[in-house]
DNA sequence: ATAGGTGCAAAAGATTTGCAACTGG
DNA sequence: CCAGTTGCAAATCTTTTGCACCTAT
């Protein structure tokens, strides 16, 4: 019912678990690539897919529309806190959500309610340092490249 | 700062508006030109994406990856439920959420954080009456296409 | 053996962009 | 007038699919 397992599966999910953030299906490939594995983008599409639906990985999408995956956490539903600029995650606490959640579902009838919740900040490192209030970049793809620079474990 | 006054503007807001629900580009640009509007997709998009960056609409995305848009009520951030299976949208008392994301800010550091948050479930109308539990379909695109079925002022 | 997996090239779709013609103020 | 708009066609870009070939089990 969860598929056969083979060296590029084990690589995509080896892939994924060791970096702990949010990364995109082409992102992904080109590490394994870049890693010597020899692997299609589209097999480790249908790998993450595979993974969504299974329930062991979590999954956002950037203001581009791209899907971003992260392995989960063994304990279960997660929300997470990104930062735009280097776009690191963190699991946050979302008891409160949750049970919010359940309030609304009751108080409206709705049956089978499902939530997606996403938080995107600034983290206290990549704050311009000195600069009170906003800072001046709104949330698009970073000016060049350092919100991509993303290191995990290569 | 907020672009010219056109015909096709105006049509693009007008439809949005009166229809209380989220729609697609694709499918208002189809509302409009049955309706007689001469108008271009394109300009669709513009027009919503205009309107998206100046706060008078209220984006979210469906399952496929596809923008959906919908007019913001007058007293701005609003956060939705909608039912899976005809589409319809109701605003939901999102105080504890608003509060919760302020804590995760102030606990983390983080800056200029902001929050998505989306609720999806069947209606009380769409429930199928009689069964118990949930329902047997799940969550992918409506089986034939109950689910377009959007009907708005038209 | 054989159902399931893999990868390439091509398809699908939503959204954007180049550009020449048009128009609100 | 003329900067801002429009709309068509073509380009982008991510994700999916068709299909012939491979490989865990």
């Amino acid at each position: 019912m969860d598929g056969r397992r083979t060296p590029q599966r084990s690589a995509v999910m080896h892939a994924l678990a060791s970096c702990q953030d949010f990364v995109s299906a082409q992102e992904l490939h080109n590490r394994l690539v870049e890693n010597g594995i020899r692997i299609g983008l589209t097999t480790v599409y249908r790998a993450l897919r595979g993974l969504e639906a299974s329930g062991g990985a979590d999954v956002v999408r950037d203001d581009a529309g791209e899907r971003l995956y992260r392995t989960r956490p063994a304990d279960g539903h997660r929300h997470y806190l990104l930062c735009r600029a280097c776009g690191r995650s963190r699991p946050v606490d979302s008891d409160v959500v949750e049970e919010w959640a359940g309030r609304i579902a009751a108080a409206t009838g709705y049956a089978a309610v499902e939530h997606t919740v996403e938080l995107t900040g600034v983290c206290t490192t990549c704050q311009p340092s000195g600069a009170e209030g906003e800072p001046p970049w709104h949330w698009e793809h970073a000016p060049d490249t350092p919100g991509r620079a993303r290191s995990c474990a290569s």
